[in-house]
DNA sequence: GTCTATAAGGAGATAGAC
DNA sequence: GTCTATCTCCTTATAGAC
C-alpha cells in the first residue's frame, strides 16, 4: 500500500467500517472484514487504531457529527405546519426506504454503545444530534410558515425524534408503507397542535390544551 | 446433570439465553455463556438443539409469545381515557426503569433477526405482538372510560407502540426520566384526541380533525 | 443418555522480515 | 514505514469414553 498519513488510513478505515456495518451489521465489522473492504493489510489496522473498540468510537462520533447535514432542505416555502412537518417525515422516510441498512446501523451502534462500558457517553450524544438536528428543522418550519412553538423547541424536537424513531423500527420491523404514511400522519397533526400563530392574539383560540 | 427431558433442558437452555443476553448483550449470548448460566456442560447444548441460532430463533419466539401477558393490568377503573392511557405508560416506564436490560435485549434481538436471513419472519411476529397486545389494552381502556376509538383500533395501537419504542429509545440513551415523562403526556394527549365519547351523537363535538 | 476432551476455524493483536 | 506470518484466545460443534 503507498504512502498515507495516519490520519488518512483512519478516515479511510472508518468509512470501510461503516461500509461493512451497513452491509453485515456490526457483528459482521471484524477487523479482517474492515481491511478487506480498505484494500489494506491487516496490519495496517493497528498501525491507525490502538484497538478495533478505538475505531468504533471514533466511527460513531463521526456519524453522530456528520449526520445532522442534510436536513432541513426539504421543507416547502410557503407551507402551512403541519404539511412542512409531513413533508419533512416523508423526505425521512424515503430516506429510509432508499437505504434501511444504514438506520439499521446506527441503531445497531447505539445498542453497542449501551453494552461497551468504554462507550457509555456515546448514546446520549447520539440523541442529542438528533435532538439538535430536529430542534433546527423545526425553528426552520417554523419560521416559513409563520408560526411559533408552545413549548420549547427543544421539547418539541424530542417528541419528532420519538415519532421518527417509533416509526422507523416499526417499517423495519414490517415494512408497511402505508401503515408508516398512516403514522407519519398521525405525528404531523400531533405535532402541530403545538405550533401557534406568530401574533399573540391567537393563544386564546387554540383549545386543545397540553398538560404538563 | 440429572435425567431431564429434552424438552426440559431446551427450555431451561432458552430461559439461561434470556437470562444472560439481558445481562452482557447478544454478542455475549455464547453457547458456553449459556450453558454456563444453565449449570450444564457445553455437550448438553448440542444435545438439545441443532445450533446456536435455533435456540436463538426459539428464544424469540418464546419471548415474543409471553411478552404480551402482564399488560392491562394496570388500567384505573373510573378514569377518563387520558388517565388511562397516561397510567398505561407510566407503569411500562417503570418497568423499563427497573430492568432496562430487558427492554435493551429485545431491541436487540429485533436488529439480530433482521440481520439473519433465516431469522426475516421474526420482527414482523415481534411487532405483530406488540401491536396485538396494545391493541387489547386500548380496548379495555377504552370500555373502562366509555368511549370508542374514532379509528381502527389496531391502528392507534400502532401509533402507541411507536410512541413507547421511541420513548424507550431515547430513555436508554440519556436516563432522562423527566424528558420521559414529558413525551408519556404528550403521548396520552394525542391519543386521546383518538376517542370519543359512546353516545354517536358526540362526534359533531370533536374539532381535531385527523386527515388521512 | 451424559459429559470430557478435542477438532476446526475465526477473532484481535503483534513480532519481526523487508 | 509496510506487510507477512504467527501467537493466543475464544468460538461452534462433535467424537468417543463412560
Amino acid at each position: 500500500m503507498a504512502r498515507m498519513s495516519v490520519a488518512d488510513r483512519r478516515a479511510a478505515l472508518i468509512l470501510a467500517a461503516l461500509r461493512v456495518i451497513e452491509r453485515d451489521g456490526v457483528h459482521g465489522a471484524t477487523t479482517r472484514a474492515i481491511v478487506a473492504e480498505a484494500g489494506m493489510p491487516l496490519a495496517s489496522f493497528h498501525y491507525a487504531f490502538l484497538s478495533r473498540d478505538e475505531l468504533i468510537r471514533e466511527l460513531i462520533r463521526t456519524v453522530v457529527e456528520t449526520e445532522g447535514q442534510a436536513a432541513s432542505e426539504t421543507l416547502s416555502e410557503q407551507a402551512g405546519i403541519r404539511t412542512s412537518i409531513r413533508d419533512g417525515l416523508q423526505a425521512y422516510f424515503d430516506l429510509l426506504v432508499a437505504e434501511p441498512n444504514r438506520e439499521q446501523a446506527m441503531f445497531e451502534l447505539l445498542h453497542y454503545s449501551l453494552r461497551t462500558e468504554e462507550l457509555h457517553d456515546l448514546p446520549k450524544a447520539q440523541y442529542s444530534t438528533y435532538w439538535k438536528t430536529a430542534a433546527s428543522v423545526l425553528e426552520v418550519g417554523a419560521k416559513a410558515a409563520r408560526v411559533q412553538w408552545k413549548l420549547p423547541v427543544a421539547e418539541v424536537a424530542r417528541l419528532l425524534v420519538t415519532f421518527i424513531s417509533g416509526l422507523t423500527l416499526a417499517w423495519l420491523a414490517d415494512r408497511d408503507a402505508e401503515a408508516a404514511a398512516r403514522t407519519m400522519d398521525f405525528a404531523a397533526d400531533s405535532l402541530a397542535v403545538l405550533a401557534e400563530p406568530i401574533s399573540d392574539l391567537a393563544d386564546a383560540k387554540t383549545n386543545q390544551s397540553i398538560e404538563r
